[in-house]
DNA sequence: CTGCACACCCACACACCAC
DNA sequence: AGTGGTGTGTGGGTGTGCA
């Protein structure tokens, strides 16, 4: 089974295997190691040395009070239990930095190692200036987003008292052979690649529609500057999440963070985990590797650190709890194929043999009572005179052991194996079907069923049946698998215009869509949302953070946007005129929380809020605030703290509002009072058929549009299409 | 010689279609 | 409606070549 790849690590043996197990317990935190870890501090067993002067009582304090030994000296560096806690490694210790035992205490739950470990360090980081954007630690780990975050901090680190290469790693610069992808975030803090000097806004109020479509990789700069500000003082410079490995070959390596985004992609597509889909696409988000190469990865090395799930439903599709957060399961999902069991196969095999018995006697095989009726219809009594041998006797049947299949392989009817399934759902209908046709017909009924008797009185496990598909190869199509030598081709229609693959946020979010394995159409990015959020916020960030390289490769990336005075003003003066009509509907009358409002499209601070009419001021508030157009990701940030929009939901109302801030409060009356995601008649909202409609261009279509647009709106949305941003 | 990235393999589960 | 043909890509690998 895929799984045992999963389970090769002691650290993943707390999985339980949902395809085994059928359980719904999600709680990953309720291991059973853990529980005794709990009863009896987390800490228990290992002892710290604080050296770090500032921190030092409280972090002894945490310590302590969670069963661990607060050392009164450098350990020896002898025991695999003894650690320093600093920010810095200059003794050649296993070092931990602070934030490990905060962290491990926040969550009460001994933390793996991975990304804590403070290199050795015998040059000093802090003469390094310029690199304190790598700073990034966050002090979210360990909820929801544990995953993703981890993604700055993890290393190929896996277990307590295992730290040689993690140091071995320490001292090696950061290495020149890499390609474009990971890159990225090694300098989250850099803004310079969107110079500002040609951009321009329509007014105070409408922020650059290029810099809206670009927020959420600019949050990502502006928030790890901030929190790299914030954290700079008490960060060891030369972070070991950001650095590369070793260089072995010119071959790209895989960097820690590459790492955790292949187990954050695989933890929010736990289903998916043995494709090779998923691995091509991921490949899609990471340009030095291919779908091989990640898959491979995964398999052989990072297979052992998946640790958790998130908890999906039998669609594949995210589960989240009441407040919107993901929940993390030890439960791995249903892949999705399995393998035919021997059982299985005898299964079917004795359930075809009832069947065909049924047909040749009409009899009922258990109760011997006839199957024929007065009322059957002409049509089963013609069938029946097809099947049945009427050479046999009424009485003369033989029993439903001795009878014989023979050669007889029909006819099944397609009920047979609806109905089969319904009471088999390991497999499809499809595929009961199927294994019909190519195994059991191949082998033999008869055949089978005897093997599988005689193996199981002989005290032997029977095997499934195998070896019966020797169809022929195919012909010129790529060996299925095999990704390696095709271009990371787009999964979507829309996603035609490769390489630039990822020069847009709405090109972005088909990709997201696609990675996610939905086939979701590009424009519900502005619609629902719901999919795209397979990849959350964290998840985005590191995406876009991969794309802000890759525009500086792309030249095409950094379009200047400005709008003549002229459609300003006539944007406008429509504005004004519609304001009766769509923004002075009473948020009052409009029920808090709307249904329409779901978890993926907001945050829990969203549902906070005690009605409508305050989430509008709220939203009215901060839109108010003077955003330059460099700004726009200060303001999708604002948006998500504080009135609880997600950013990629806010995003795509920027796109389907051609980033004009001002209907953003209609967005939300609108789409709150008319239930509805977009509000499909509402000016100044483009939606997937506004945007069909001004491409086809006829005339007809440019009138509606005009009447529900207005002119200025059609030529803003127009560069908007132009400039590849819808 | 070894470890790693990446290529490649292939049986077959599951699907859909045409007749 | 039952059947055969066959496409697709999963699931679990192995092979190759570089540093």
């Amino acid at each position: 089974m895929s799984e045992h790849d999963d389970f090769d690590s002691p650290l993943t043996n707390n999985f339980v295997d949902a395809a085994a197990e059928i359980s719904t317990t999600s709680d990953s935190q309720l291991q059973d190691s853990k529980e005794d870890k709990k009863q009896n501090g987390i800490f228990q067993d290992l002892g710290f040395y604080v050296a770090q002067d500032d921190a030092r009582q409280e972090l002894e304090h945490l310590i302590e009070t969670h069963g661990g030994s607060v050392l009164k000296e450098l350990p020896s560096g002898n025991s695999s239990k003894e650690y320093v806690v600093s920010p810095s490694n200059t003794a050649d210790l296993s070092t931990v930095h602070p934030d490990y035992i905060r962290n491990c205490c926040a969550n009460n739950v001994l933390m793996r190692l991975s990304g804590y470990l403070v290199p050795f360090s015998d040059f000093h980081a802090d003469t390094q200036g310029g690199d304190s954007g790598d700073d990034r630690i966050d002090p979210r780990v360990g909820n929801n987003s544990g995953a993703s975050v981890n993604s700055t901090k993890e290393t190929e680190q896996t277990n307590f008292g295992n730290t040689g290469r993690e140091q071995g790693t320490s001292t090696s610069p950061a290495s020149s052979s890499r390609a474009v992808g990971a890159s990225s975030t090694e300098q989250p803090s850099e803004q310079k690649e969107r110079p500002e000097g040609n951009r321009q806004v329509t007014n105070s109020l409408s922020p650059d529609p290029a810099a809206s479509v670009m927020v959420s990789e600019q949050s990502t700069a502006q928030s790890a500057a901030e929190i790299a500000a914030e954290k700079s003082k008490t960060v060891p410079k030369n972070e070991p999440g950001k650095e590369r490995y070793v260089p072995a070959h010119n071959k790209a390596n895989f960097t820690a963070e590459e790492d955790n985004f292949i187990l954050d992609v695989v933890r929010k597509n736990p289903s998916r985990r043995t494709t090779h889909t998923l691995f091509d696409e991921i490949s899609r988000f990471v340009p030095a590797h291919t779908g091989n190469s990640i898959r491979h990865r995964y398999r052989v090395y990072l297979a052992k650190r998946l640790d958790y799930v998130y908890e999906v439903d039998s669609q594949g599709r995210l589960v989240r709890d009441e407040n919107g957060a993901l929940i993390k399961t030890t439960v791995l999902p249903k892949a999705l194929k399995k393998k035919f069991v021997a059982e299985e196969d005898y299964d079917l095999a004795i359930s075809i043999k009832r069947q065909f018995y049924q047909d040749v006697y009409q009899i009922d095989p258990d109760t011997r009572k006839s199957l024929i009726s007065e009322d059957d219809a002409p049509n089963e009594a013609a069938k029946r005179a097809l099947t049945m041998d009427a050479n046999v006797e009424p009485g003369a049947e033989p029993s439903l052991g001795d009878f014989r299949v023979g050669e007889r392989r029909g006819p099944v009817p397609r009920e047979f194996f609806k109905i089969f399934a319904q009471n088999h759902p390991t497999h499809t209908e499809n595929a009961w079907r199927d294994r019909f046709r190519k195994f059991l017909l191949s082998y033999g009924i008869d055949k089978y069923i005897d093997y599988y008797e005689h193996e199981l009185a002989q005290d032997r496990t029977p095997e499934a049946m195998k070896n019966f598909t020797n169809r022929l190869k195919r012909s010129g199509a790529p060996t299925p698998g095999n990704y390696s030598g095709l271009p990371k081709k787009p999964k979507t229609s829309k996603d035609e215009n490769l390489p630039q693959y990822l020069t847009s946020r709405a090109q972005q979010a088909a990709a997201l869509v696609a990675a996610s394995g939905r086939g979701v159409d590009l424009n519900s990015s502005a619609l629902g949302m719901g999919d795209m959020d397979l990849l959350d916020e964290e998840t985005l960030n590191f995406i876009s953070g991969l794309r802000r390289d890759l525009s500086k490769i792309e030249s095409a990336g950094g379009t200047a946007f400005e709008y003549p005075q002229e459609i300003a003003e006539s944007i406008r003066n429509d504005f004004a005129n519609e304001e009766t009509q769509f923004d002075n509907i009473d948020p009052d009358t409009v029920s808090f929380p709307p249904p329409i409002a779901s978890s993926d499209l907001f945050m829990p601070q969203f549902f906070a809020f005690k009605s409508t009419r305050e989430f509008l001021d709220k939203i009215n508030d901060i839109i108010s605030r003077d955003y330059e157009a460099s700004q726009a990701e200060k303001l999708v940030q604002d948006l998500c703290e504080e009135a609880g929009v997600r950013k990629t939901f806010s995003t795509g109302i920027l796109t389907a509002l051609s980033g004009d801030l001002m209907v953003f409060p209609r967005y939300f009356l609108c789409m709150f009072s008319m239930n509805a995601n977009p509000p499909l008649t509402v000016p100044g909202i483009w939606t997937r058929d506004d945007d069909e409609m001004l491409k086809q261009g006829d005339d007809n279509s440019l009138k509606a549009l005009t009447e529900k647009h207005g002119i200025g709106r059609i030529e803003m949305r127009r560069r908007f299409i132009a400039s590849d941003l819808v």
